[in-house]
DNA sequence: TCTGGGGTCCTAGGACCC
DNA sequence: TCTGGGGTCCTAGGACCC
């Protein structure tokens, strides 16, 4: 028997989610229904779309184009900040109405999950029906709309939801590919980006049916091993499980764009400092010690540059990490201004596998850890401005002078 | 003109070993 | 003077997604 699988996603989430917030404190006007846009802070040079509205998408707004931009195709464009705690809530809420009806989904994004319906049909019966009930309940529940789409596997199920918007359900079984993807442009394959789709056109290929019908021969020059993937995923086959087990995570980064280049390296490293202090902290709430780690920088220029290195053993203490860092940064660092600094931590492991040398005390390690983690509790009861390491406590940091 | 932040996966080249 | 081939690990960077 065929796999039913539901793909829902919220329309224009971060949009839609501070429209439903403004209305129930009062205010007049519901955003998604004029030319407005959630969007970062220009005068901290996070000013880019974030989402938007049905009415700036139809003026041609893209999400992550820059707000200037954005202001010259909608002369009254509204921009509003967005809100991750509220957007985390609605992401909760959202979720809680769908596993209501089945504990197979996989979680894919703030947004977004896929629904096996696989064993839940014998249930609730059509599929279909039972998406018009599912989509309506979470607005009259919610207040904001979704889309769902409906197919036997997941790139199926993913490609119908982003079918027409907002508010549809669609459907895009085996026998409904041809005709309902093979015309649509290339760039419309789930996976295909600006690159790819540039090099398919290059061969003449510029619809997903172009794609499908492909000679693998001539696509395997450029695309390698991964020629018979794409052209699978054109003719609509994917065979993935819907994974209802949470993923363990691969990596950890945090990264900051600053309202003002940097120069100054004590600047710099109270800086590279927080960064690894906040790497840390989600390394420790996940139980989770790292073995590489990396610093990246993002000049003035916009080039974007990294150097990273494997440990002897995986820490998790910010220390010995903050260390590294600094070593990592003074190796790589060209002197140009710098924009953006990241760090990262990568191949997580679930035990310290830490080879004492002889002169090294076991509780001395431990101590550190357990310190770490008091702070953490601190933090997380208090806030996070409650305790900080002596070298971080200064004003300097996250507020440039140079 | 201006261009966020957090992820995952893949490739390519060099080092190193047998 | 001419110089194999695999295999694995490490690092840098790019592509793609939301």
């Amino acid at each position: 028997m065929k796999r039913i699988i539901m793909h829902i996603d919220v329309n224009n989430a971060f949009l839609s989610w501070t429209a439903v917030d403004l209305l129930s404190k009062g205010y007049k006007v519901d955003i998604r229904k004029i030319e407005a846009v959630i969007g970062g802070d220009e005068s901290k040079r996070h000013g880019i779309v974030l989402a938007k509205s049905p009415v700036a998408k139809k003026r041609g707004v893209k999400t992550a184009e820059t707000l200037m931009s954005a202001r010259r195709k909608c002369h009254n464009l509204k921009i509003f900040p967005p809100n991750f705690k509220l957007y985390k809530m609605m992401s909760n809420a959202v979720f809680s109405i769908i596993r209501k009806y089945s504990p197979d989904i996989e979680i894919i994004s703030i947004d977004e999950c896929f629904l096996d319906y696989t064993n839940v049909y014998k249930m609730y019966g059509d599929p279909i029906k039972f998406a018009y009930h599912l989509k309506d309940e979470i607005y009259n529940t919610l207040k904001f709309t979704v889309n769902i789409g409906i197919a036997n596997n997941k790139l199926c199920a993913k490609m119908a939801s982003d079918f027409k918007k907002p508010n549809r359900v669609h459907t895009l079984f085996e026998y409904e590919v041809i005709d309902k993807i093979y015309p649509l442009p290339i760039g419309d394959l789930y996976g295909i980006g600006k690159s790819s789709s540039a090099k398919l056109i290059e061969l003449g290929i510029n619809t997903i049916g172009d794609l499908a019908n492909a000679d693998e021969q001539v696509l395997r020059k450029t695309f390698k091993n991964q020629t018979s993937y794409i052209i699978n995923k054109a003719r609509g086959i994917d065979n993935s499980p819907v994974n209802t087990e949470e993923e363990e995570r691969k990596c950890i980064s945090n990264s900051t764009t600053f309202s003002y280049n940097l120069t100054n390296t004590v600047t710099i490293y109270k800086n590279l400092q927080a960064l690894v202090e906040n790497v840390c902290r989600s390394l420790r709430s996940e139980k989770k010690y790292a073995l590489v780690v990396s610093v990246t920088i993002r000049d003035k220029q916009f080039h974007t540059y990294s150097k990273q290195r494997k440990l002897e053993n995986a820490t998790d203490n910010p220390d010995e990490i903050f260390k590294e860092i600094k070593k990592l940064f003074d190796s790589v660092w060209d002197e140009e201004p710098i924009r953006l600094l990241g760090v990262g931590l990568s191949q997580l492991t679930n035990e310290r596998k830490r080879q004492l040398s002889l002169f090294e005390q076991s509780e001395e390690v431990e101590q550190i850890s357990e310190l770490d983690k008091v702070i953490d509790k601190l933090k997380e009861q208090y806030g996070s401005s409650i305790i900080q390491k002596a070298s971080l406590v200064d004003n300097n940091v996250k507020k440039k002078y140079e």
